[in-house]
This record gives structure tokens, sequence and C-alpha cells, in this order.
DNA sequence: CCCGCGAATGAACGACCATTCATTACTTGC
DNA sequence: GCAAGTAATGAATGGTCGTTCATTCGCGGG
């Protein structure tokens, strides 16, 4: 009768909220990139998670809320990433900073099939869901301010001519969700290298002087 | 293409298969782009298309095949004015060319709010139905190979150094898809100008004699 | 050791939805 | 103008799934 160390205990043990919700959520992930949204079922998901049925409405209040926080979940872990980068001093250059940004969006945690599975999975219904809608694009126009100052900055710096920070971030943003996209539905013709390697290519014609296409 | 026909019909009428089907896809497409593809019914199909509910089984095998068609339906259009154009032996110049390809990804055709919303309703699905991938990246992997072949021949008449054309290619295609995505989530924040100016930006940084920031 | 509280369970319920098919309505050939 | 054939209809059916809640179980305090 020593306790089960790892495998999931065979009796049912009472955990704090927070666990539980955890545990749901990452169930979540895993079906939607296995079944699709439209493949989600409460039934599918508490199996996954090795949980009862009644679970997933005990924890949240409908699978809409379930839903819409396994959303917010996988953005924010985005998001905080990336803002850990933006507003970092401790970048030696600006070109480094760059440089870290372009090496966090083509990570192995970020560029993570299910992941990615997730955010386009929601993208796709958000044109009518006004709700992903606004946790979706919160993820980009957040960042857009930042990089498009950080830009500016590498611009004057640089004495760069006819730049458009704003258009530069814009373009940047879309390249690397265009790239995710079909590096995720067609690995084979976009592997994860050739997606950073256009994407750092982008920066190169953007910024010649700060970043090279040597490694 | 007409609404209802007259709508003076207010007894039912046979019609040609083909003409059924059509307008099934019509209002697929509609339904899509209003409720997402998880809240698309045939009740509401059929609806929208003014018939009675049976009628999507009779023309289509399944609700499935009818989805599946609808997605076949918006990517052969893509598919048909790119190939038109790559195919195309007009143009006086390949400048022209790639102008071409510029000005029809952003063309209001091909920008339909409706007609994006189910392309990247059915891209959140592909990961897990394999049907759907094949025909996404269908549209795709058709288009990357002959732009590519244009690119080289662009890089080779102008002399250009260290450029990639596939790499070229399939960094264009992604940022189109990508600008595409932002423009449907937030047209706000990414009205399509800016995405096809961001977009010449791009083809301009790759092949500066051959496109211009001028338009 | 036992009691009570709250976490966890899963059978039961009801809403929704794809599909079927008997019936109806239109069209066409004669 | 009639009959045979075909398109269209929509009520009925059966299955799926989200949600509920009476019951069960584990845990900590007395």
């Amino acid at each position: 009768m020593t306790k089960n160390a790892t495998k999931s205990d065979s009796k049912r043990r009472a955990q704090p909220k927070e666990v539980r919700k955890e545990q749901l959520i990452q169930a979540t992930i895993k079906c939607i990139a296995r079944t699709g949204l439209s493949g989600v079922t409460i039934a599918k998901v508490t199996t996954e998670a090795g949980l009862s049925l009644g679970i997933a409405n005990l924890h949240f209040e409908s699978k809409d809320k379930l839903l819409l926080e396994t959303l917010e979940y996988v953005t924010a872990e985005y998001s905080r990433g990336q803002r850990a980068i933006l507003e970092s001093e401790d970048y030696p250059t600006r070109a480094a900073k760059i440089e870290a940004l372009l090496a966090f969006d083509f990570s192995t945690a970020v560029t993570d099939k299910n992941k990615l599975a997730v955010w386009f999975a929601f993208l796709g219904e958000a044109k009518s869901r006004p709700t992903y809608q606004r946790i979706c694009s919160r993820k980009d126009s957040a960042s857009e301010a930042d990089m498009t100052a950080l830009f500016q900055a590498a611009i004057d710096e640089a004495g760069y001519r006819d730049k458009d920070a704003g258009l530069l971030a814009a373009g940047y943003i879309s390249l690397v969700d265009g790239l995710w996209l079909n590096a995720l539905v067609a690995p084979r013709r976009l592997p994860r290298k050739k997606a950073r390697l256009a994407a750092r290519h982008y920066l190169a014609s953007a910024f010649p002087q700060h970043i090279t296409l040597e490694k």
C-alpha cells in the first residue's frame, strides 16, 4: 500500500482546483490537436485526462468556458515569452534582440505541433466568434506596437532608407503566422528549419546591417 | 451568382443537379463564414439556400461530402486564377507577371471575407483531417513549383546574388497566407491595402530591379 | 475512530442534428 | 391531357453529446 509514485492513482483523490484545471486544459490541447475543434467532446477530454465525465463541468462552468481557457492558456504562454524578450534590457545590441525574437518564434517550444494546432483551430473559428477573435488578436496587437518601436529604433540607428517600421512589423508577424501554418499543415514541404530560414531572410533584407544570413 | 433565382418561385421547380449543387455550396460558404465550421448544420445551409431539409443529402451523399466539395470549390477557384497568370505567356516582362500575381492575391475577389473564412476554417481542422490537409496543401504545392521557377528566372535575368528562389517562393506563399489571416481576424489593424503593401515590400526587397514601391 | 464537508463520479436526461424515405409536385414524352 | 419518371419535401428516427445531480468516496479535525 505504498503510494503510487507516478502512475495515476487507481483511487480518486481530491486535488486543488488549480491542479485539475491544468490537467483538463492539457487534455483539451491534445484532443484539439488529435480531433480538431469540432471533434472535441467532454467525454474525450475527460478520458484523456483519466478523470470522470462530470469533472469538466465541475471545474469549468461549461464546455465553452473550458475551450476559452484553453485558448487563453496557449496564447498567454506565447505572449509571456515574447514580452520577456521585447521588454528585456539585457541584450547587448538591437540586433541581438531581433535575433532572440526570431529564435523564440521558431523554438521547439513555440512550434510545438499541438499548441500550433490549437492556435489555428481557434483562429479558423475566430471570424464567427467574437470572443475567440478578441483573445487571438490580443496576442498580436500587444506585440505589434513594441515590435514596431524596436524596428523603428533599428532603422534609425542604421540610417536605413525607405523603411516603414509599422509595415515591417505587420509583415513579420504575418509571415511568422503563415510559416507556422504551412509548417503545421505540410511539414514535409516546409520543415521548421526552412521556415526559420525564410523568416531570417525576411529580417536580413529588412535590416541588412543587423541580421545576416550566416548563422 | 444570382441570389435567389427571381424569388417569384413560390413553388418548387426541378433544376439540374449542377444548379442545385452550386446553390448549396454557396449557402454553405455563407454559413461557414457566419457560424464557423462547427456551427454549420444541414438545416442552416438548406434554409440559407431557401430549399428543403432533405435536399443536401439528395445531391451530396452526406454533410461531410458537402463540406468537402465546398472546400474544393473555394480552392479550385483560387488555383484556377493563379495558374492562369503563372502559365500565361502574355505578360511583356517577368516583372509584369509578378505584379499580376500580387494584384491577384489581394484583389477583392480573392480577399472576399466569406471565402477566406472558409479557407481558414478548413485549415484550422486540417491537422486532424487528412482529406482537408490534402486539398489544402494541393493549392500551395501546385503553385510553389511554378512560382519558384518564375522567381529563379527573375533572379537569373537580373543577376541578383544570394537569393534562393525556393525560399523566396515559400516565404511569399506563407506571407500571403499570414496577411490574409490577420486581415480576416483583425481588419481594423490590417486592412487589405496595408496587407497588399506589406506583400509588395516583400517582393520589392526580393526583386529590387523588378518591383518598386511606387504604385 | 468517527463525522462531516467538499471533491469526484457516472447514469440519466433532454436538446440537437444528420439521415432516411414515404409522400408530394413538377416535368416530359406520347 | 395523361401517365411515367424524376426532383423535392419535411416528419420521423436514431444517435450523439453537454449538462445535471444523487450518490460515493477520501480526507482532516475533533
